[in-house]
DNA sequence: GCCGTTTTCGGCCCGACTGTTTTCAGTCG
């Protein structure tokens, strides 16, 4: 089946089709147990949907592209096709049928499973939200068989939290609320050893809730599981049980879970506790296949249910055949078959960062001056060899973009500095605006006198983006671009691009592609960098700093390399200035090469 | 409904906690 109608390019239809699918498992959840499996496809193809780099319509050209997406097969394939022909899918039609939308809605919200809805349907004739709020008002769930006090406080606190629950938090706040829980929790007696785990553990970009995982001797476990109940920063308790707990924080609302287990335990605790989701299943379905069984307490022989292993990740990983996994990469994007083949790549760290490529000062938006900055750096980040300061350029009026003028001044005041500390330290940089047309708001002459231009879009997002961006990467000025998505975590979505034509051009001219650290980009993004170095293309990784305080994000940004699968020699500014001045050259030379 | 270095048919991760029950279903992660 072909596409005969496909939309215009730059609509959406990946969240569309998510929400429909997810809808659709919902349906077959309440049409009951025999729909499982269904519902496990549907749930799957709603992650996959949600997760996609392109548009859906981009895959559906082809019918191999589209099946060779995980979870799509036959007739989700043809769902998919059918949705962007006509706009529907029959199948969801009927199914809406079936089941009363409003109940839909409500399976949704904790608490609320498909058992509790149906029953609250079939027996008083519930189909929505506003309903369920009214019988429970009017008190007329009681004596319902099924429906203590207890159930019904539940059913209250989740119709009441049910848009906060939604709610993730950037990383970079849930790590500094993580560390100082775990930091408590290390101090309880009898503590042995705690660390985070999950998503946080992962580096993901937003958080839904906090994991620890710690060890101690059994004796010990009630007393630590009432200390953690009890901390000033809970407000709720969601569970409380002998080896684990859930509490909420006040004011963020967030949920942290403390597992208690035996020293013997702690490995395959830590690493059920991490996740991904996907990535535990394809593991131990893949153990289940050599005859091993892999739960949090270890990994057991399936006949005679002796643990083999448990202790620590790494004895696991080990006995599997398997390199060891390390956390960023566990989200079932392939680190499985290429930890049993011993090819997964050595991950950058955050010590092998040698300077941080883009920041500004009160000479645009910055908060401090340049001096305090590199005094700052010099001292906090004592292996760092070089800094360049990107201040904006004139379009960036809201930014205090610097004139052609402004930036001639602020050469002398750079080298001024720079005598002072005896070493080059800070280089001139520049953040250039790309215009609507793809050109740039400085003077050639001009930007060929910096040490490091970066290029960024910050207006007229709904140009053709993909072509702004080719053109930069074009220019023999321009040496990187800037948070090439454009999007803010949680605010705004990036702009529409042709992602595969840019990691294309960039490649080819030699234009390095930047990882902004800041806490709600994130940008490039960890799977787009997966796709970047797999092309050739040089990442950056900078903080964007505008405050000292900033120059921490660093950690952030090789988080999302580390989760783009890359080795220090994906990263420039894991080299020397020297190393950096080369590839300015190479961009040159290549360039040439194109002409001719 | 999807998927395959054990399978194109026969599987589909696995256990803790809650609430309301007298032995377990429902929900969650």
């Amino acid at each position: 089946m072909g596409l005969s109608n496909v939309k215009k390019a730059g609509e959406r239809h990946n969240a569309d089709l998510a929400a429909i699918f997810h809808q659709m498992a919902s349906c077959y959840r309440y049409l009951g147990a025999k729909h499982r499996f269904r519902v496990m496809a549907y749930d799957g193809a709603t992650r996959t949907l949600s997760n996609l780099k392109n548009d859906i319509s981009v895959y559906a050209k082809d019918e191999d592209a589209l099946h060779e997406l995980h979870g799509i097969g036959e007739s989700i394939g043809e769902k998919i096709v059918e949705y962007l022909n006509t706009g529907k899918i029959k199948t969801f039609e009927q199914l809406k049928k079936k089941v009363p939308q409003g109940l839909l809605e409500l399976m949704d919200i904790a608490g609320f499973g498909p058992a509790t809805v149906k029953a609250l349907h079939q027996k008083i004739h519930i189909n929505n939200r506003d309903e369920l709020i009214r019988a429970i008002e009017t008190g007329k769930l009681k004596g319902l068989r099924g429906f203590g006090p207890k159930k019904i406080d539940n059913m209250k606190r989740g119709l009441k939290l049910f848009k906060e629950a939604h709610a993730r938090m950037l990383l970079w706040d849930a790590m500094n609320i993580g560390e100082d829980i775990l930091q408590e929790v290390l101090a309880f007696p009898g503590i042995k050893k705690a660390e985070l785990a999950g998503s946080l553990r992962r580096k993901k970009e937003t958080i839904g809730d906090i994991d620890i995982i710690a060890t101690a001797d059994k004796k010990d476990w009630k007393k630590i599981v009432s200390k953690f109940i009890a901390l000033p920063q809970s407000e709720r308790i969601l569970a409380k049980g002998e080896t684990r707990a859930s509490i909420v924080l006040k004011k963020t609302n967030i949920q942290v879970d403390l597992r208690l287990v035996h020293e013997y335990e702690y490995g395959s605790a830590l690493l059920y506790f991490t996740g991904s989701k996907e990535h535990n299943i394809k593991l131990r379905t893949w153990a289940k296949g050599k005859g091993w069984k892999l739960n949090e307490y270890g990994v057991f022989d399936a006949e005679s249910d002796k643990q083999l292993a448990g202790a620590t990740e790494e004895e696991i990983y080990r006995l599997f055949g398997m390199q060891f996994i390390p956390p960023e990469l566990r989200e079932e994007r392939g680190e499985i078959e290429n930890a049993r083949k011993h090819l997964l790549p050595r991950l950058v760290n955050l010590k092998d960062i040698r300077g941080d490529m883009q920041m500004h000062s009160v000479w645009s938006d910055g908060a401090d001056e340049i001096e305090t900055i590199a005094r700052y750096v010099c001292k906090e980040f004592p292996h760092y060899e070089y800094i360049v300061l990107t201040d904006h350029s004139p379009s960036e009026r809201i930014a205090g973009g610097l004139q052609p003028a402004d930036f001639i001044k602020q050469f002398k005041e750079i080298d001024r500095i720079n005598k002072k500390l005896g070493k080059d330290f800070i280089r001139k940089g520049v953040e250039v605006d790309i215009l609507a047309d793809g050109s740039l708001d400085l003077p050639e002459d001009l930007l060929q006198q910096f040490d490091w231009v970066v290029a960024s879009i910050h207006s007229g997002f709904t140009k053709d983006n993909t072509q702004r961006l080719l053109k930069v990467c074009e220019r023999r000025d321009v040496h990187c671009i800037g948070h090439p998505g454009g999007r803010l975590i949680g605010k705004r979505e990036g702009y529409t691009l042709d992602w595969n034509k840019l990691f294309e051009k960039a490649a080819a001219t030699g234009t390095a592609i930047e990882i902004n650290a800041q806490p709600n980009r994130l940008d490039l993004r960890d799977d787009l960098v997966k796709e970047a170095i797999e092309k050739g293309v040089m990442i950056t990784i900078s903080t964007d700093s505008h405050a000292l305080s900033q120059f921490d994000f660093m950690q952030l940004g090789v988080a999302v390399a580390r989760r783009g699968w890359c080795k220090i020699e994906n990263v420039l500014n894991t080299c020397s200035w020297k190393a950096v001045e080369q590839f300015k050259r190479h961009k040159q030379h290549a360039l040439k090469q194109a002409v001719k």
